[in-house]
DNA sequence: AGTATAACCTGTCTGC
DNA sequence: TGCAGACAGGTTATAC
């Protein structure tokens, strides 16, 4: 469910509750989700540890133990709450009476344990491409991964070339921009890379400001829906008239995910009509 | 390299 | 009410 924005909501309000604290104890009740380590590899990593940072990368949550650090993936229905629930995934009790549980329906949710020193070396973060708000975000480096016959939708969902974006934003950009899902990525004219390029990170940081998507089961620590739902503008809204032009917005299947878009006011999947000689821009 | 499909899971909603 | 089918904020393995 959550993507950058959801994720950063959480990772500011798990900071908040639980920096500082020590972990005391830790039990893991869904054996998938852990990926390269045993229940007892973490309990002996961590318990007794202090959480020093809580940290993310993309949409991994790091909370950093010092020597140890341990990446979680919420997937699509991994929630992280300090509530109890019932059938949690884990339960991460910590010092100040303060105990954080998973709640993960699909039990798609992951957990790896890394060396704190290494972490950006190793899978799963060393797989990670581009990151909107980091260092690496660049245009140049942008353009050069637009460098591909790839779908540009199907592109931005490619966590191995530009990290943190998911189905909603990848669809809120491309709108944003004007640009059809089904263009080619290698096809946009250098003008609509930039509005691209510009536009993913100014949504982002207003899904960020709102607290994040709630068309579903995403909530926010406390269990509150976030708000940026209201301000959605195709995803979702399949035979809604467009905000911009009244066009019915339309819902295509783009490897195997939806795909909203505005069919008029995004134009064309081929930029230019395809003509006897070549391309235009 | 790109594409397409299925797989991992379970819940919710829609339409008959 | 029942039931089938579509769909879901994500990723990955596999086969062409």
């Amino acid at each position: 469910m959550p993507e950058l924005p959801e994720v950063e909501t959480l990772r500011r309000a798990l900071t908040q509750e639980l920096e500082g604290t020590k972990l005391r104890a830790l039990h893991i009740y869904e054996p998938r989700l852990v990926q390269n380590a045993s229940e007892r590899d973490l309990q002996r990593a961590l318990v007794g540890q202090r959480l020093r940072a809580i940290g993310r990368r993309a949409k991994f949550l790091l909370f950093d133990f010092g020597k140890y650090t341990a990446l979680l993936h919420l997937r699509m229905t991994g929630w992280p709450t300090l509530s109890p629930i019932k059938n949690p995934r884990f339960v991460l009790e910590f010092t100040q009476n303060k105990t954080l549980s998973l709640s993960d329906t699909r039990r798609l949710a992951t957990l790896h344990l890394v060396p704190s020193a290494r972490a950006d070396e190793l899978p799963p973060l060393s797989e990670l491409g581009i990151e909107p708000f980091q260092p690496n975000y660049t245009f140049e480096n942008f353009r050069a991964i637009l460098q591909s016959k790839q779908e540009i939708k199907k592109l931005l969902l490619d966590q191995r070339k530009i990290a943190g974006i998911g189905n909603i934003y990848a669809c809120e950009a491309l709108f944003a921009s004007k640009i059809h899902p089904q263009r080619r990525a290698h096809s946009l004219s250098r003008s609509e890379a930039r509005r691209l390029f510009e536009q993913i990170e100014k949504i982002l940081a207003q899904a960020i400001a709102e607290h994040g998507t709630s068309v579903r089961t995403y909530r926010v620590l406390t269990g509150e829906p976030g708000n940026f739902q209201n301000f959605l503008r195709v995803y979702d809204r399949a035979g809604e008239p467009c905000v911009r032009c009244r066009t019915k917005i339309v819902r295509i299947e783009q490897g195997g995910r939806g795909t909203y878009f505005c069919p008029k006011c995004q134009g064309h999947p081929h930029p230019w009509p395809l003509s006897p000689r070549g391309r235009g821009e």
